[in-house]
Formats: C-alpha cells, structure tokens, sequence
DNA sequence: ATGGTCGATCCTCGA
C-alpha cells in the first residue's frame, strides 16, 4: 500500500505534474491538500481516467483538500471539515476509511507569524484537531493514519534556519511544538523519524532561491498510531518532484505499508 | 548588503 501526502499549491495549475506523478509513482491512497479550487471546478477526470475514485473539500481560491484512491479500495465513512465547524470554516480536514486504514488528511492552518491574527487561530484549530484525533484513535477498528501539511517544523533539524536561543518562530514555536507534542501523546508516531535520523526537507519557499540553497522544512508529515505503524515499512520524500518547471513548493512524502 | 515567487483573484492577499 502505497500513501501519499502532497501539497500541491492548486490542483488546477498542478495537474499536468500531479497526472505524470500519478503514472509514474502508481500510489494507491493520494492525500492532496492546497488544492485551491471549488468543488464545482474541481478536475475529477484527472484522477477517474487514470482509475481512481476521488473524495474532495475544496473552496474558491484557496485551502482545499482531497483523498484520491484506487478503484476498489471502498471508500467509507468520509466525513469532511472538524466537529461542530460552520459551513463557512475553511476545508482543511477530510477523513475516509480507505484500503483497511483510517485515513485524515489534514492542511494545518499555517499562522503567518506569532504576532498574526492568524496565530491564535492555528493554535485553536491544532487543538481542535487533537480533539478529533483522539476520538478517532479511541473509536476506530481501523490502524488511524494522520497524514499532511502539518505547517510544523517539531524540531530545530526540522529546518535550515531554526530560532536562535529564546527566540519564537512560526512553524517552531513552543506553543505549536507542545500542540504537535499532545499528538504524538495521543499515541500518534512521526513515521519519518520512526525510520531515520536524518535531515529532510518537505517544503523551499519560492521565494528567495529557497530550493536552489536548500533552504527547506519538514512540515509535511504522516503519523501513524501503533498498529499502522507495525505494518509501515518506509517514508520517503520525493525531492525530485520540487525540481523542474512549474513545481509545487512542496514534494510529496510516500509512506508504505504491508496491508 | 539586499532581494530574488507563485497562484488566485481581483490589481492584493496568502503562503
């Protein structure tokens, strides 16, 4: 069982590179999250003509999330957005039991900075997550897997350039740290570093010759709790996917398990 | 030393 998350930073100017992904990397559960796209314009045919069945959430512009999987995995139980939000909230969560796993894809809001608005509001939306991850643990039959653009750097060897002593950075925050912390207590394992030590990146700005100086993130993530990560055998990032014309800013992260 | 992007939508905002 091949899993797969990938911010793709619109769904509609990514779909050429998305399709070829699809036909080369052949993953049978797609998580996608920035698909940036209302579900009116959302482009099925780009995931039915290549036999998958797709589940999505999307809004006009911005945000937007999807599950895309193989024909015959069966969908079931999709459920879409946190407990209790309005119709207006943004999309940002959807949940599917799919190909034996419990699957929550999941685009973490990503705060600006810590003197943003925006700050409280990720704080108050990772917890809200937490709340249903927990519920998700203690009632589903099936190994849960939570996997997605977290926005969370949870340790300095997480990024190119960490806070210095005592200072608080987006992405690296305590607060946001403690917040990714009371997931992994909730029983949750980061597969990346279930595997391996080593220092990799997820995401490079745009910006500033981000990729070309390796100045990335790991903010994507899968975590598994403990009986899906029995049957993970290997995380990888395909880095290669961020080179070339027209890349999303970040690679997509493939987590494969023995179902 | 500094700034260097991209995508969607409206000409700015969000990442």
């Amino acid at each position: 069982m091949r899993l797969v998350t990938w911010n793709v930073n619109s769904i509609r100017a990514r779909a050429e590179r998305v399709g070829a992904w699809i036909d080369r990397q052949q993953p049978d559960v797609l998580c996608l999250q920035e698909t940036r796209c209302s579900d009116e314009d959302f482009p099925r045919d780009l995931f039915e003509d290549r036999g998958y069945a797709v589940e999505i959430f999307g809004q006009p512009g911005r945000n937007g999330v999807c599950i895309a999987a193989r024909e015959g995995l069966d969908f079931k139980r999709v459920s879409r957005g946190l407990p209790d939000e309005g119709v207006d909230a943004d999309k940002r969560v959807i949940v599917a039991t799919v190909g034996g796993l419990r699957v929550i894809n999941v685009y973490v809001v990503n705060g600006e900075s810590l003197d943003s608005e925006k700050y409280p509001y990720k704080l108050d939306w990772m917890a809200r997550l937490g709340e249903l991850l927990e519920s998700e643990i203690r009632s589903c039959v099936e190994p849960v897997v939570c996997l997605g653009d977290f926005n969370i750097a949870p340790e300095d060897r997480d990024t190119w350039k960490p806070p210095q002593e005592g200072e608080q950075k987006i992405l690296c925050s305590d607060k946001e740290r403690a917040l990714w912390r009371g997931f992994l207590d909730a029983g949750l394992h980061d597969l990346h570093r279930h595997f391996t030590d080593e220092e990799v990146y997820t995401f490079w700005d745009y910006r500033r010759l981000g990729f070309q100086k390796n100045n990335g993130w790991r903010i994507d993530h899968v975590l598994a709790a403990l009986p899906a990560v029995g049957r993970a055998r290997s995380v990888e990032v395909d880095r290669e996917e961020r080179k070339g014309k027209q890349p999303s800013d970040h690679a997509p992260v493939i987590a494969t398990f023995e179902m």
